[in-house]
DNA sequence: GGGTTGATTAGATATCTGTCAATATTGACG
DNA sequence: CGTCAATATTGACAGATATCTAATCAACCC
């Protein structure tokens, strides 16, 4: 559903220091940024993201909260919603890991240096 | 109190891929992302970022809102908490700007490659 | 099949957030 | 000093969020 084509316009992955941003497209990143703004879900991030293979299953890495296993569950959905980690069921297991085009898109429209037009492949949103 | 300094060890700035965030680091950059996860504040801070000069005054980007204005005072002194967005009063007018360091702070966090060494930068907190 | 372990869903609740109207503050200008 | 214009602060309130416990679902093992 939110899979449309993003306008070829260059103001999908322009940093937002350069142009304003569209209010569509805001919309779509205060869901990925949002997702970021909590401690946890941030420490849960990087520790998938950091896990030997890039990738962990839950029992992997819910020992380092001090938090009930659904909030954590809880936490990993929010995550997966807006398009930040994957997962997949492996037998008992669900393994979770980033998706680094997410973080490499949100990493474009922060930068600040005025890079030319080096990050244009964070462009291809390549879960279709 | 959140004033200590950052471990030395690379922790600060090295990407949230690379090594688990601590639970402090991961509690200031929280911050800063929540206050970029809703719409009206990525699109404020962009106004203000890509305006010319680099600056804009409050009445330059009010407009640009179906807010109250209030409301967006509001947005602005939570970007300012941040640490995303400064200010100044001159005269009648108060202008802000964007806090690059702060942007490539975050950039650096969640940049995807393994780029090696090269945002050390970043890890400059030039805010004294 | 029945039990065990791992993970998600549901329901409840206290807290946080975004918004507005009203009011206060700050500085400019007669 | 009084007034006006631009921002900020306060107080209130509806809606969202984080967290828990209890219940449910899924897959393995005996």
């Amino acid at each position: 559903m939110s899979n449309q084509v993003l306008p070829a316009t260059g103001a999908c992955c322009s940093p937002l220091v350069r142009e304003p941003l569209t209010e569509d497209w805001a919309g779509g990143l205060a869901r990925m940024f949002k997702a970021l703004g909590d401690p946890v879900r941030l420490r849960l991030l990087s520790l998938v993201a950091s896990h030997p293979g890039g990738e962990a299953c839950v029992c992997d890495i819910s020992e380092s909260f001090d938090l009930s296993q659904p909030t954590i569950s809880h936490h990993l959905k929010v995550l997966r919603e807006a398009g930040l980690l994957d997962c997949e069921r492996r037998g008992t297991w669900v393994y979770y890991w980033a998706n680094p085009s997410a973080l490499q898109q949100l990493c474009a429209v922060l930068r600040a240096e005025p890079g030319p037009a080096v990050q244009s492949e964070a462009c291809a949103e390549g879960s279709s």
